[in-house]
DNA sequence: CGTCATATTGACTTTAGTCAATAGAAGTGG
DNA sequence: CCACTTCTATTGACTAAAGTCAATATGACG
């Protein structure tokens, strides 16, 4: 229950970034009626095509929004950390046009869309927190798709590991600059929209240019972060 | 008066199609105060960075959401038609991540942010169904991702001139499957993340395929639909 | 120790980008 | 209407980026 906690406390501390929130509206969302599922690796949380009756808050862990095509292609559309509300957006859409997925384990408290619904009438500004949070979500979206558009692989994986490194120091998840995604390549490969050899590829890039060091199972030390955000063109402001 | 009566009429269809409106809402939309600008081809409407204080609704005409990257490269995130609220995020995020430019002649009716809150405000189910727009938008960014990432550029292509079809047929501007969009295909290219020359390439090939028909200014007919839809691998769920 | 997944490397192929030239179209001013 | 400019589309030749395939290495784990 204590870890629980703190991973609401970090998403109360997100909100209050657009509204501020009553000691209320807090113990409101603190108390709100929640199952937390354990997932392992390669678990599907939601799958694509559900309609899920429950908003996913990740606890711990590392999930990704995967979407199948009918090609065959894997995508994935963006990864979501502890304090990260997942899939928001199953509120107001019909079917997930996407699926969730563990990357690494994952611990992910579940509240029903009802209780959401009712948080969001009874307390207008948790309403408002909500959509600035779904807001953010397409931001952090379009970020990615210009890099998949229009940065290269080396510039699109030092931006991946800047943005990684800006939200998950925010909860508190890399300390020293330091991080370990606990996930393989083949799941990079999959969210830049490149091949698994291509991000290894790049990844001794960034190696050899000496702006980051790492370990298997995508442990990361940032040598150098001016450098990776140089190469990567990043710029916080749309992390808000 | 009468054409933007008929627009804010699609926006309700739009709306409708999440949350039933009652005809109080609806009157409170068609009469919220706007004002009405029109646009010619390139002219900003609004820049990257700004904190913008209205909410644009196309009227008429193609807007592109661009954004600008440090290395100099141009993305476009979406195209927005004839009854959609093109920024509507902008109510909830401090600044615009990216530009709105107009990419063929426009007319945009502004909707300052204070009335859209006091609409919200008012009208819980308006703000469900602002919230479910925003939703939509977010599920049309990451179908784009999903292009950008895992589908070849003959597939990507085909995918765009789908979904353009389908968005315009519903607001009933592509009679016949016939629709012109009067941009150029550098946009497309931008809006694709590939190259102006591959985009022709591309283009020839669906021709070549007997898939479409073309002529300048993007001006297109769909000569096969299911066929342009099988190469796409388009499965239109996503677009509600 | 053996198995499986992941990472790394090299050789080769494919896709897409770049550059440059040409051809069409559209708009402008006289 | 014409001459002129400018933008856009098209084409071909060449280059560069990324993909594919296959072999090997490394590492985690039962």
């Amino acid at each position: 229950m204590k870890k629980e906690a703190t991973v609401i406390e970090r998403l109360i501390r997100k909100l209050e970034h657009h509204e501020l929130l009553s000691d209320e509206e807090k113990r409101a969302l603190e108390t709100a009626p929640s199952r937390v599922d354990n997932y392992k690796r390669h678990d599907v949380i939601i799958a694509q095509g559900d309609r899920p009756s429950e908003v996913c808050l990740v606890l711990e862990g590392v999930v990704g929004r995967t979407k199948i095509l009918a090609n065959g292609g894997r995508q994935i559309l963006g990864f979501e950390i502890a304090g990260d509300l997942a899939d928001l957006h199953s509120l107001f859409l019909k079917g997930m046009d996407h699926g969730l997925e563990a990357l690494a384990s994952a611990r992910i408290a579940k509240v029903p869309h009802k209780t959401v619904r009712n948080l969001m009438e009874r307390y207008p500004r948790l309403a408002l927190a909500f959509a600035w949070d779904m807001a953010l979500d397409g931001a952090i979206q379009r970020e990615w798709m210009a890099s998949m558009g229009r940065r290269s692989a080396y510039e699109q994986t030092a931006h991946v590991l800047c943005e990684l490194l800006i939200r998950l120091r925010a909860v508190g998840l890399a300390p020293d600059n330091q991080y370990d995604l606990h996930m393989t390549q083949e799941d990079l490969a999959d969210a830049f929209g490149i091949s698994a050899v291509h991000v290894n590829r790049m990844l001794q890039a960034l190696r050899r240019d000496g702006l980051i060091e790492l370990k298997a199972s995508l442990a990361l030390k940032i040598l150098d972060i001016q450098g990776l955000k140089d190469a990567a063109g990043f710029e916080p402001a749309y992390l808000q």
